[in-house]
RNA sequence: CGGGGCGUAGCGCAGCCUGGUAGCGCGUCUGCUUCGGGAGCAGAAGGCCGGAGGUUCGAAUCCUCUCGCCCCGACCA
C-alpha cells in the first residue's frame, strides 16, 4: 500500500468543471476527482484514487466474508460455452452475455456470473456430505452487455462483483447459510457507513421467501422502494453473534415491511403506521438468493450421504463492489464534493501547506507528514505551489475525512488548524497537540 | 431494443441554418506581482472540426454512409 503521498508527485487529474456526460452526483464526482476515466460505454479505467477506495471496499467485503465462514478463491473471467449449455443458460441468457470465439473457433463467454463454474468446481472436488456446509466466493470482474449502461460505475457493463456460493445438504441447512450471508451483509455495508435495508426480492421460479436485495436509500436510486421507517436506523448486528443461530436477527429485519417496486404490495404497506411509512428511492448493492437444486441437479453436483447420494442445495450471494463506490458517494457528499466515511477513505488526513516555499511552513508540513506516516496514517500532502483557495477546494472535493491546515499566520504562534470534512468543524490548536491527536491509534 | 440528441484544443462550449483565413472560457506552459476559500497582468503552446465517400472553384458548415457517446423509456449486481 502506497500510504503517504505528496500531491506534487501523485497522479490525481482533477477536473474543475463537470463533464457533460455525467448526470448523477456520484458519476460527476468520480470523474472530477480523477477516480475513474471512461474508456467505452459502461467501461472504466480505475485511476489511483478510485483504485484505492475500491481496494478498501474490497477488503471490508473480504473481512466480513471470512467472519461469516466463506472461503475465497478466484475464478477466471472467461468461461467455456459448453459449461453454460449444461445448465441451459447459454441459450437463455440473451444479448447481455458477451460471447467470444477463440482462435480455434471455440465458443467462450466473458462471465456475467459464476454459478455454473462454481458448481463444476464443487462437483469435481467435493464428494462427501461431511465436507458441508461450504461457502466459496470470489471477487472478480464481470461483464454484462447492458443495453443502456449509465450512471458511471453504478450501472456499468464491466463491474467488480463479490459472488459467494453456498453448498448444503438440505434446505434447513441452506437457510442457515443464507442467514449467515444476510448478517454478513448488514455488517459489511454498516462498516462502509451505509444504511442498507434488506428488502424482499423476487425468487423467480424457485419460490419461497429466501431472496433479499440490500438497498441503500438515495434520491438518485434506480428503483422505488417502500419500507417501515424503523428498518433504516437499525444498528448492525456486529460480530458478537452466534453464527449458528441467526434466525432471530434475520426475523427482526424481515418482519417489518420492506419491498422494492416489483414486490410492492400497497395493501400490506398501508398496514404500516402512517408515520412509519417510508417511500423512497434506493440503490441495490447486494442480492442474496437461495435456489436449491437449480444448478446442482442438471449439473449433477452430488455428495455421498449416510443413506446414499444427495443433490446439494445452493445459494448465491452477490455484492456490487464497484457499484458500492457510487452508492457511498450518493449517500455521502455535499456541494463541495465527496465526504468519505473513514473506513473507505482513500487517505486518512489531507495535509495542506498554505504557503509552499515558505521555510517555516515547509518544515512544519514535513514534520507533520513524517509523523503521520510513521503513525501509520495515510496522508495526502498538498505540497503544490498553489493558492490556498485552490487547495481547500481540491481537498474538499476529494473528501478526505481530516484536513490538517498549516499556514504562516497560525504557525507564527505555533498553531495549526484541523478540519473535519463531514461536519465542516474546524479548530485551531497547538501544532504538537494536533499532531498527537492525529497520530493516536485509530479508533 | 424503440424514441430523441450530441461528436469542434485536456474540460465546458460558440461557429453550421445562410459554404470563403477555426473561436471563447477554464486548464496547461513562461515571466512578474500575489497568497487563509478555485488570484491579476503580460506572453505562449495546443485542432486532419469523430471517420469515409460525395456536391462545389472552395466544406466544420450541404448530401450519403459509418463509428462513437449521451439522454428518455422497456430490462439488470
Amino acid at each position: 500500500m502506497d500510504s503517504p503521498m505528496r500531491l506534487s508527485r501523485y497522479f490525481l487529474p482533477l477536473l474543475k468543471e463537470n463533464p457533460s456526460e455525467a448526470q448523477i452526483v456520484s458519476h460527476r464526482l468520480m470523474l472530477r476527482t480523477g477516480m475513474i476515466r471512461q474508456e467505452a460505454a459502461g467501461i472504466y479505467a480505475w485511476l489511483p484514487l478510485g483504485l484505492k477506495v475500491l481496494k478498501k471496499v474490497e477488503k471490508i467485503v473480504e473481512e466480513e466474508m471470512a467472519r461469516a465462514g466463506a472461503i475465497q478463491l478466484l475464478m477466471p473471467t472467461l468461461q467455456l460455452a459448453d459449461l453454460w449449455r449444461e445448465s441451459g443458460r447459454y441459450e437463455d441468457y440473451g444479448q447481455e452475455m458477451l460471447r467470444i470465439k477463440d482462435r480455434h473457433e471455440r465458443e467462450m463467454l466473458y462471465g456475467p456470473t459464476n454459478e455454473e463454474m462454481i458448481t463444476e468446481i464443487f462437483r469435481g472436488t467435493v464428494k462427501s456430505y461431511k465436507d458441508l456446509p461450504l461457502n466459496l466466493y470470489h471477487i472478480q470482474w464481470k461483464f454484462r452487455d447492458e443495453q443502456r449502461p449509465r450512471f458511471g460505475v453504478m450501472r456499468g457493463r464491466e463491474f467488480l462483483m463479490k459472488d459467494a456460493y453456498s453448498f448444503d445438504i438440505d434446505e434447513a441447512s441452506a437457510r442457515k447459510a443464507y442467514n449467515r450471508m444476510f448478517v454478513a451483509y448488514l455488517n459489511t455495508f454498516g462498516r462502509m457507513g451505509l444504511k442498507a435495508v434488506p428488502m424482499r426480492a423476487d425468487t423467480g421460479p424457485i419460490g419461497g421467501d429466501l431472496s433479499h436485495e440490500f438497498i441503500i436509500l438515495a434520491d438518485t436510486g434506480e428503483s422505488a422502494v417502500f419500507c417501515h421507517r424503523d428498518l433504516v436506523d437499525m444498528p448492525t448486528p456486529g460480530n458478537d453473534v452466534d453464527w449458528d443461530d441467526l434466525q432471530g436477527i434475520v426475523d427482526g429485519r424481515t418482519s417489518l415491511y420492506a419491498a422494492t417496486e416489483e414486490m410492492h404490495n400497497p395493501d400490506d404497506f398501508a398496514a404500516v403506521p402512517a408515520d412509519k411509512q417510508l417511500s423512497a428511492r434506493g440503490i441495490e448493492v447486494g442480492h442474496i438468493f437461495y435456489f436449491g437444486e437449480k444448478y446442482s441437479k442438471p449439473m449433477k453436483a452430488v455428495v455421498n450421504g449416510p443413506e446414499g447420494e444427495i443433490t446439494v442445495h445452493m445459494g448465491s450471494y452477490g455484492v456490487g463492489v464497484s457499484r458500492l463506490l457510487g452508492a457511498i458517494i450518493e449517500a455521502s457528499h455535499d456541494e463541495a464534493g465527496i465526504i468519505w466515511p473513514e473506513s473507505v477513505a482513500p487517505f486518512d488526513v489531507g495535509l495542506i501547506n498554505l504557503r509552499a516555499g515558505d521555510e517555516a511552513c515547509d518544515a512544519a508540513c514535513e514534520k507533520a507528514y513524517k509523523a503521520l506516516a510513521a503513525a501509520g496514517r495515510e496522508v495526502l500532502y498538498d505540497d503544490r505551489d498553489d493558492r490556498p483557495g485552490a487547495k481547500f477546494a481540491s481537498m474538499d472535493l476529494i473528501g478526505i475525512p481530516w484536513q490538517l491546515i498549516i499556514g504562516p499566520k497560525g504557525l507564527a504562534e505555533g498553531k495549526v488548524e484541523i478540519k473535519n470534512r463531514a461536519t465542516g468543524e474546524r479548530h485551531t490548536a497547538d501544532f504538537d497537540e494536533v499532531l498527537a491527536q492525529l497520530t493516536k491509534a485509530k479508533a
